[in-house]
DNA sequence: TTGTAGCATTTTGCATGCGATATTAAGATG
DNA sequence: CATCTTAATATCGCATGCAAAATGCTACAA
């Protein structure tokens, strides 16, 4: 039953959209600083102050707080005791873990799905992957999101919402680390990946469809993770420095 | 009321225990509680009321509540929209989804070891089981908790901080699920096993090990979720309502 | 210029207070 | 006697307040 909401209020348009009740408003200011970090509204190593955030959202110092101490949880925010929060700013060590660690759930996912698979699960990938390609000629946000959210979809497809999450996460830091190391233009998901990956799963083909994932995930990881130069590197190594410093870097 | 401590106290006697300074009691309360629910002192279902839990703790509301949030998302507490924290009691299925997702990080866990565990972390695992085998006998509290710890060293040793703290999240997990559906006197991990598994990552051999963990790992989910009987698991289900209640269920 | 000492301001860590909601108890009604 | 109100109490959600720590600023000396 939906106990969070009161009995005059209207229904929800979207499950998604900010619900209304206790606890809501907690966990739209979580959501909306998520959102922002992984779009980078908010850059990574930006400085986070409790009260201008909660101004900005409407809402008290607690309420970020609460939102803070999730984040970074997740990972997503650094929290240091009496110099507040901000933006991660992980280090490749931390980028490669987060991939590892990716490849071996996305690898469970994988495994699961490939004896389980139900035709309408298969048929609403493809159309997932269908809008991705409509939207890559765009090259606008959507097309990156689309890309994430295919993970996203097939973790859910496994009925198993501890790995569901798990995904989410590190898909969330993946995108924090991409912002940082990643080449601005560079898709992160081969369509064609997802395709074969479908088709293998499909088949029930667990190994070839658990190998295509590994492989899909690394080249992810290669594109980013292998620094392209070091010199850029340690340009981009600096531009939060700046940032916090009230600069503006090329 | 002047709680925190003053610049003339003096200095911590163990690193592991409550530390001084700003963060440090929420940490407290935190791993008060964390402990209290895997050592079953709280047991599942058991309602948390944040005042009482605060006074006891000698901390106020805010603190507890951070507390909870955090145990919320590693699932072991629930907490519910104006009806306040109780130690979660994870249904079977949740269960199950723990497990699978262990044996998946420890699958992981297991691989990465394969290829690079140095001699002294053999030894250190060597010194561990032997522990373990010592400890046999009393059939105290301390085997079962050098049981956990031995899957807790093995993920520190892969070096991949991520890793760690989702297999710790699991493990923690495990063990109430345990306290809810195992048997009382069942010790959870077979130390043999253990041993085998040192065995076969000195040996250097990836497949072997990860065979050996995960056949491990499905004995111990095995002994706990295939419920024995399942009037015996009716009656289960029913002690935390009992409890509320507070009535005293043989 | 460079460094630093002291004060003013900002920001955090945490406790407490107030209104809202749930829970329990008591009384009323059939 | 059981059930529905309704009042009392407990508990939660969240904002705000206050002290401690950090940060920034100004002034001054080397």
């Amino acid at each position: 039953m939906r106990t969070r909401k009161s009995l005059g209020d209207p229904p929800d348009i979207d499950g998604t959209l900010p619900a209304s009740g206790p606890g809501a408003r907690a966990q739209g200011v979580y959501r909306a600083l998520r959102r922002a970090i992984i779009e980078q509204a908010l850059k990574p190593g930006m400085k986070l102050p409790e009260d201008t955030i909660g101004e900005k959202l409407g809402v008290s110092r607690t309420l970020v707080r609460e939102a803070f101490s999730r984040l970074a949880i997740e990972g997503l925010v650094e929290l240091k005791p009496n110099r507040g929060a901000s933006v991660a700013y992980p280090t490749l060590e931390e980028a490669r873990d987060v991939f590892d660690v990716r490849r071996g759930l996305e690898r469970m996912v994988t495994e699961i799905l490939a004896g389980s698979l139900t035709k309408p699960q298969a048929t609403a990938l493809e159309l997932h992957v269908r809008q991705e390609e409509a939207s890559l000629g765009k090259d606008g946000p959507e097309s990156i999101r689309l890309a994430g959210e295919f993970h996203i979809k097939l973790a859910e497809m496994t009925g198993n919402a501890l790995l569901l999450r798990y995904v989410q996460e590190v898909s969330s830091r993946c995108s924090l680390i991409l912002a940082i190391y990643g080449r601005p233009h560079s898709s992160e998901c081969a369509v064609s990946e997802h395709r074969q990956l479908i088709e293998a799963l499909r088949a029930g083909d667990g190994a070839r469809a658990a190998d295509l994932m590994d492989h899909h995930l690394q080249a992810v990881a290669s594109r980013a993770l292998l620094a392209p130069r070091t010199e850029l590197d340690l340009r981009d190594l600096l531009t939060p420095y700046a940032r916090s410093e009230g600069l503006d870097p090329p």
